[in-house]
DNA sequence: TTTAAATAATACCTGGAGGTGTCATTTATG
DNA sequence: CATAAATGACACCTCCAGGTATTATTTAAA
């Protein structure tokens, strides 16, 4: 099951950001975002601690609790939101996964994997929640699909 | 332990053959592989199966045996090599893993990531094993590294 | 002050990628 | 033919990301 780029829980925290950005101020309750993004109840409760913890979000507790984005959309990147599930591998890494290098020159895939992991850098960095924001109705799954998985 | 693009079978399976083309004629045994690769032998010889198999390489049974590649270097692209490993799974993928977009219209990072997904693709049908010989010496861990790993 | 609605903490379960162990089969060579 | 050196087949083990289950804590509001 080669060829990922994310792993599952970092798309869910992705996802979860970007629909907590639709209105920066509200209060969403964990079944706000389960009602509209159908992660996992369990394990989505499991992922907004950890995000409140990472300080993106805070957290709301009590009765009529929830959570909400901390700061400016325009300053979170893709980058720091890809940064809370795992570390960032992509950075140090040689094509062919050698901790050091084994070649004494630089081998034909050296500067090319290079220049994506920029690329990839690039794209996450420069990209805020704010600029999401803008694009994209945000329906979710609710509208489009039927399926109703059962919370519990 | 998000951001990896490829697993650890896909990236042995990319020394594995990039290994092999140092001589493309030559019948390489598992042992071969072995002392200058350093992947877990057994794991290894399973590997070995799965190439051979796929048809990237031929295996020859018997006292003396090996594998060896099977075509022109120049037909064997890394985009080859990362298949057998696995599915492609990057090429029909939203940047949040939606198995069916959940916008109405297009999010801001639908174009950046295809960009991304496409030069991914493109470095790897364009690079092939015939490119890959001709830089970087090819030492491998064999005089990179003073680690002896027992084979058993 | 009691209750209900929310999050927090903690331990456990599960499937699959990565890795091992054992035996069977093939074939060159003495 | 007998042996040794190679690959093939197949069952098993281990670890951890992803997912569940249960109980504790916090707090608004009836
Ligand atoms: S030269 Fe090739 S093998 Fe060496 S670190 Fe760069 S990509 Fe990896
Ligand atoms: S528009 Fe955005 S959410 Fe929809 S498929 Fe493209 S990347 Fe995914």
């Amino acid at each position: 099951m080669s060829f990922m780029i994310f792993s599952k829980t970092t798309e869910y925290a992705l996802r979860i950001m970007n629909f907590m950005a639709m209105d920066e101020k509200k209060l969403y309750s964990a079944n706000d975002i389960y009602e509209n993004l159908r992660i996992p109840f369990r394990y989505l409760r499991k992922q907004m601690t950890i995000l409140s913890k990472s300080g993106l979000i805070i957290s709301v507790q009590g009765k009529n609790g929830g959570y909400r984005i901390s700061k400016s959309l325009s300053e979170i990147s893709l980058l720091d939101i890809t940064r809370v599930a795992g570390d960032n591998k992509i950075n140090n890494e040689c094509f062919f996964g050698f901790k050091s290098c084994a070649f004494e020159k630089k081998c034909a895939m050296h500067y090319k994997w290079a220049a994506v992991r920029k690329s990839i850098n690039n794209v996450l960095t420069s990209t805020t929640l704010e600029e999401l924001k803008k694009t994209g109705t945000h329906n979710f799954i609710s509208k489009n699909s039927l399926i109703f998985t059962k919370k519990d």
